[in-house]
RNA sequence: CGGGGCGUAGCGCAGCCUGGUUAGCGCGCCUGCCUUGGGAGCAGGAGGUCGAUGGUUCGAAUCCAUUCGCCCCGACCA
């Protein structure tokens, strides 16, 4: 229980972010580089992400299955692109058992390739299709530059693999499922977030096209926040995955993938976070209402906390998550501040002065605002309190968004604007890679998505003045 | 891999430049008393192979060399 004090966040953002984990205990440092220990804070906030999204994903049609961790090294050799994306950052086991293996393994960066090996044997006939499973797992990716949740070398997350007939059925799912990542986003981590398409640049290693949800953090730079793609017949090729159509002619499947990580949590603290370090959104809290009692004398002790037992009993049947801090080794303000820097969205201070009035007093997280509340249907105005906090956590987020959102059309100012205010610039842009690479060289913007609500618009390109048909959304990225 | 910073108690640090009894301080932890509406107080206590290895020296946390690790900033990525 080290008291670390969290650096402000206006002074310097990423070493607030940092202490923000160390100060909620959400994960450690590991002894191998680049690994990170995920504490019980921080994994109780992963398990709500993946109640939620696992539900969508049944609600979708989607199974769940388990592939190994360990892959044939030639398999990743089978799709070109892919290979080439991922080589330089997977790890390979060389020797087992004490002896050297003969082929090695390489610990996956991603399912595809093993999934496809066996979705062969799967498919048959267009009866076989749609193939809809999805993964929970952990990947392995050696990279360079490490940060706790948002680029860590292991990383948990659940990736699909879909299996379709044709193209069209294909992309029907991958937007569905970006559209599912949307709504997880907005409905439960109160982030609102950007559906558009990546370009040829930014997509994955071996998808025919990748839409992605971008979402701003409070830094004001863009952190791509979950991704869905169309891999086309790519993988059905390189595993020769076919089916013998109605007609019984016989086809390469198509195929999507879709992948959301731990990621998020950092997303949510870079989103909502404060000074007083991470608020999290009450419907992905395991802890959504602490209470503090009280009280100087045992005879008091005893009054309070029969108020309180009253009242949490109707809790639980309410639905709210819910803790009681009787320890008495601690004051009143400093509880108040352990939950603060805990980010738990709502706080209930129960005193003898509040049993006269038969009240508590309610603190939220989120704006740090104190009211009394009747202890009278109290279950009734928390689940409010709680909705209410929800929603305004996102309508804070949406008009942070907003705030730092720019139409740019001009070059120089594009530079000046990312300069003073960073955000996402919405420009005209000819569709060149030279264009997107010389931009990325010289300012650290890069495209983050062709968004997909945006109007089409007649423009010149914001670098080379070619011609434009829509705007993309250039910002610097996490 | 390049640039910068740092490894001394669970956490944060001082000591190092200028080598010398038993290595300090704050927080946290344990015991007791007292307190409790925004991080209380007093008293006592536990806790260290000074990142590792080698060297210089009568003597090394301190000087030298090597090495390992971590953090931050850049090139790759969810």
């Amino acid at each position: 229980m080290a008291e670390a004090k969290i650096t402000k966040r206006s002074e310097d953002f990423s070493r607030w972010y940092t202490d923000v984990i160390a100060a909620a205990e959400l994960a450690d440092y590991a002894p191998v580089k680049g690994c990170m220990i995920i504490r019980p804070n921080g994994y109780a906030i992963w398990e709500k992400m993946q109640q939620a999204l696992d539900a969508m994903f049944k609600d979708t049609g989607h199974q769940n299955a388990y592939f190994p961790l360990f892959i044939p090294e030639s398999f990743l050799h089978k799709e070109a692109e892919h290979v080439e994306g991922f080589a330089p950052e997977v790890a390979v086991v060389t020797h087992a058992g004490g002896e050297k293996l003969e082929e090695p393994l390489i610990v996956r960066p991603t399912s595809e390739t093993i999934i496809w090996h066996s979705y062969r044997n799967w498919i048959q006939s267009y009866r076989d299709l749609p193939l809809l499973i999805n993964q929970w797992g952990n990947v392995v990716r050696w990279e360079m530059r490490t940060r706790l949740f948002l680029r860590t070398t292991e990383f948990l997350w659940q990736e699909g693999h879909t299996a379709h007939a044709t193209y069209e059925d294909a992309e029907e799912e991958t937007l569905r499922m970006l559209g599912v990542y949307r709504r997880f986003a907005e409905e439960h981590m109160a982030l609102p977030v950007i559906e558009g398409r990546k370009t040829d640049r930014e997509k994955f290693a071996g998808a025919h096209h990748t839409y992605s949800i971008e979402a701003m953090m409070g830094d004001a730079k863009a952190l791509q926040s979950g991704t869905s793609h169309h891999l086309g017949q790519n993988f059905a090729k390189a595993f020769d995955v076919t089916f013998q159509t109605q007609e019984g002619t016989r086809e390469f499947v198509y195929a999507t993938s879709w992948g959301l990580s731990t990621r998020m949590i950092g997303a949510l603290i870079m989103a909502h976070g404060d000074d007083n370090g991470i608020v999290i959104p009450p419907r992905l809290a395991t802890t959504q209402v602490v209470v503090v009692p009280i009280f100087r004398k045992p005879e008091e002790r005893e009054r309070v906390m029969e108020a309180v037992g009253k009242f949490t009993l109707r809790f639980k049947p309410a639905g709210i998550g819910f803790k009681v801090d009787d320890r008495d080794q601690y004051s009143p303000g400093w509880k108040f501040n352990d939950w603060e820097k805990r980010g738990i969205p709502l706080r209930i201070e129960v005193g003898p002065k509040d049993l006269e009035r038969n009240q508590v007093v309610l603190a939220r997280r989120d704006n740090g605002q104190k009211q009394n509340a009747s202890q009278e249907g109290l279950e009734r105005t928390v689940r409010d309190m709680l909705e209410t906090i929800q929603s305004s956590l996102y309508e804070r987020a949406r008009e942070f968004r907003e705030k730092h959102t720019h139409r740019v059309d001009d070059y120089k100012k594009f530079l000046e604007i990312l300069d003073a205010d960073g955000g996402f610039l919405w420009c005209h842009w000819c569709g060149s890679g030279e264009c997107e690479e010389r931009i990325k060289d010289e300012t650290k913007a890069t495209i983050r998505c062709i968004p997909m609500k945006a109007e089409p618009e007649e423009g010149k390109c914001i670098l080379c003045g070619g011609r434009s048909e829509r705007r993309v959304i250039f910002a610097r990225a996490y």
